[in-house]
DNA sequence: GTTATTACTGACCGGTTAGTCATAATGGAA
DNA sequence: TTCCATTATGACTAACCGGTCAGTAATAAC
């Protein structure tokens, strides 16, 4: 009848509870890095008890591999989307991406995941693993098979696509790390959006034939 | 008369002491990270008891600190002095530069150093702080002068100086990142120099005039 | 209603480890 | 030789926290 516990005056819904826990942990990781916490504290901002968490998640590192999990698939779903749905010249692609990922690094968890994920995989080789697997692995081919279509094209340099990928993504990792560990600490903003704009103009005329 | 401790047969050399506990924490620190390293393991390493590493540092964020602010100041003071000391068109010292962080990655702890800066800021900032203030606002700022100095001289293009800088170092870090991480976990092996040289090429293109 | 099942919890435990402290060894000075 | 400041240590503790478990509340089934 009443459908709500007497306790915590929550609705009961184990359907909806994985995902409110994670969404807990997304929040509490991101605030406060994953070691510093507590199991309690994500129980708490999720409505239920410590235990209660342990009915839906094995332990905490299952927390951390289900977020990457997640979000690593949303993320490169899209960036192959936007890759593949382009037809013609290659060039405007490199802006567009890149605008893509500052708009990621600005507005989503993506970042402080990353961070953690940094973090974590020494005594948490799963997550780094899912993370190499998951992002690395899709995402880096993509960005070569884009610099090789360039350069197929005729429209880039015969660089390596390889070295030339990482280099394009590499001053993105440094917003990354900008805004959560340095901004954080007190240094002064970085305007994401302007950042990857400049770069993009840089590697592109550094790129082209 | 002996000179040494009955007990452990090391010398006895307390000037001597300090230094040799930082390695002994430095390598740990490499090799496991910060928190996962036991102050006894130090101890060990360092050949004395725990309780005497306290002699000397008063917790174990002090060795950190100590490490960091030693491994900061060496870096960018041998990368001031190829900056000041360059004279001419400024182009070549962006390969110059970049090699020999490449060195700096392949061959020092540096890029160790960096994760656990990065891992462990939020949980100790004035870590954070050191490094923020000993590298980034140094090394920076140097970067960004040596890009001024080209679009004063009409090598470079009219840049943003800072966004510029960040996107020559950006890959540099995920080089970092790359050798840290993604490495000891599986990922192919990146061959630093290389890729810096590529990076190199690329980025100089990219922002010449 | 009564019973069975599911969802949940409070209290607890065991392992871990940074840091302390009372005490001892050491070696130079007198 | 004796002293004592310095250098050192083994044993300890206090706090923390992931994970467990015996038991309870809520819901569903009959």
């Amino acid at each position: 009848m009443t459908n709500r516990s007497v306790i915590t005056g929550k609705p009961r819904r184990p359907e909806e509870r994985p995902a409110e826990i994670l969404a807990a942990a997304l929040e509490l990781f991101a605030e406060k890095g994953f070691s510093a916490t507590r199991m309690d504290e994500v129980a708490a901002r999720a409505g239920l008890s410590k235990a209660g968490v342990y009915l839906y998640f094995k332990d905490k590192t299952a927390l951390l591999k289900a977020l990457v999990n997640e979000m690593a698939g949303a993320n490169i779903s899209v960036a192959r989307g936007i890759v593949e749905a382009h037809e013609g010249p290659v060039s405007p692609l490199v802006a567009t991406i890149l605008a893509f990922l500052a708009g990621q690094v600005r507005h989503t968890r993506f970042p402080e995941l990353i961070k953690i994920v940094i973090s974590e995989s020494r005594a948490h080789p799963e997550v780094g693993q899912l993370y190499l697997d998951g992002v690395v692995r899709q995402g880096l081919p993509l960005f070569e098979g884009l610099i090789r279509r360039g350069i197929a094209s005729g429209e880039f340099r015969n660089v390596d696509p390889s070295f030339a990928a990482k280099a394009m993504l590499g001053p993105m990792l440094l917003a990354v790390i900008w805004k959560t560990v340095l901004e954080p600490i007190g240094a002064e903003a970085l305007d994401i959006e302007a950042y990857a704009a400049q770069h993009a103009q840089i590697f592109l005329k550094g790129i082209q034939s």
